[in-house]
DNA sequence: ATGGTCGCGCAGCGA
């Protein structure tokens, strides 16, 4: 089972690249982030034309998450069914695919520390930890993979030294995540590679040339429930597919389980 | 050179 996340920085301007990059990649599973479509325009005849089934969580102009499958998809779910007051945003889409519970998330930029994005972004990882424990069990083989614009540690990022004060880095964000992770999933990528691979990043701003650079930050990432990550064999960032005419500015991210 | 790029949608915001 191959399972990648791609935010694809609007699915209408980046459609010719998913298409081909699904044709060569073939995974089994695919949570895209940043679709930026209205349901009604989300292209799933394109996706079913290359053997995937799709579901799509959307509200037009921003945000928007997606599943596409081809082994299965089944119970879809939107947003948190925490029974609290819907999220204002379509960050949250769920699926069961080839017996995983898959999850694709969206989780708030913050834009400012103590902005009131920064408290929404806090708060979306709280409910996001409620709606896991609410929906499925980490006994089972559970995915949640999207964009989480938080940088887990400092060798996640190309230099610590350039986000002092800003989003991404604090310890609030961290220990929201940390939060996430200890209700039973593990950042299998981290676990393979050790804290001393370094370099190793998911998104590059398109400005000032940070991609060739080398100046990226690791911020998307699949993370697996314990029964799954003991069956991890490959986990990978397709640097290629942020290279090239009108790329992301994220990289997919790849996770595969024997 | 004190910015640098995208995508939305058509000004300026969000990332």
């Amino acid at each position: 089972m191959l399972i990648a996340t791609w935010n694809v920085n609007s699915l209408k301007a980046r459609l010719p690249r998913v298409e081909e990059w699904l044709d060569q990649t073939r995974p089994d599973v695919v949570c895209l982030q940043e679709t930026k479509l209205s349901d009604k325009a989300f292209p799933a005849l394109s996706f079913s034309s290359l053997g995937y089934e799709s579901v799509h969580f959307g509200q037009g102009q921003w945000n928007g998450v997606a599943i596409l499958s081809r082994v299965g998809l089944d119970d879809p779910g939107f947003g948190f069914a925490d029974g609290i007051e819907p999220d204002v945003d379509a960050r949250l889409v769920a699926a069961t695919c080839g017996g995983v519970r898959v999850h694709s998330v969206y989780v708030p930029n913050g834009r400012e520390v103590g902005h009131d994005h920064y408290h929404y972004k806090l708060s979306w990882l709280a409910r996001l930890r409620h709606h896991l424990a609410a929906t499925c069990s980490p006994d089972g083989e559970v995915v949640v993979a999207g964009d989480w614009n938080i940088i887990p540690t400092d060798t996640d990022v190309w230099d610590p030294s350039k986000f002092i004060g800003s989003t991404h880095v604090t310890p609030e964000e961290r220990g929201a995540l940390d939060e996430v992770k200890s209700w039973g999933l593990v950042d299998t990528f981290r676990r393979r590679y050790g804290d001393d691979a370094k370099g190793l990043f998911s998104y590059y701003d398109y400005t000032a040339g940070h991609f060739h650079k080398r100046e990226g930050m690791r911020i998307d990432y699949v993370l697996s429930s314990p029964p799954l990550a003991e069956r991890s064999i490959l986990d990978v960032i397709d640097r290629n597919a942020r290279k090239g005419s009108k790329p992301s500015d994220h990289a997919p991210v790849l996770a595969a389980y024997r």
